[in-house]
DNA sequence: GCCAACGTTGGC
DNA sequence: GCCAACGTTGGC
């Protein structure tokens, strides 16, 4: 199983309205690497659930329930989306500011390429995160 | 609101 | 195929 994290900035797609939709289908990746890895999603694969700009920590984690297909919202078969559904909200949200100053997450995409709004994470990262926010 | 990082586009 | 110009994202 491999492991995630998505961002969404609150204003567009926040982790509540997420949390009342149940499910959601992940859309507006328009950025190749980003959709590289979206097609690597896997159902059952955990993901972490980010807000940029407001905010700025991770908030909750989430899971593929299906995995990539065609963008519903456009006709351009370069675009896919995945489905993901609410799986945990963290108890303490986690900084980018905390994420930084982690001697064992200097390395998370996060940190690397802030730019990128889908990116693998290492089990380990996955996991320091999780310890982080509990 | 500014700026850095980075991806994309288009001219040559 | 290179590179400058431009647009977008996201942190500060």
């Amino acid at each position: 199983m491999q492991h995630w994290l998505v961002k969404s900035e609150p204003v567009k797609y926040s982790w509540e309205k997420f949390n009342k939709d149940g499910r959601t289908f992940w859309d507006g990746v328009r950025n190749y690497q980003a959709r590289n890895n979206l097609r690597e999603m896997k159902e059952g694969d955990l993901v972490l659930f980010y807000h940029s700009n407001d905010g700025k920590e991770v908030v909750g984690i989430a899971k593929v329930v299906k995995e990539a297909y065609q963008d519903p919202t456009t006709t351009d078969p370069n675009w896919v989306v995945v489905d993901l559904a609410p799986v945990e909200t963290l108890k303490k949200p986690v900084t980018l500011e905390v994420i930084k100053a982690d001697e064992q997450l200097k390395d998370v995409g996060l940190v690397r390429q802030g730019r990128l709004s889908v990116m693998g994470l290492k089990r380990e990262e996955f996991d320091r995160i999780l310890e982080l926010g509990s």
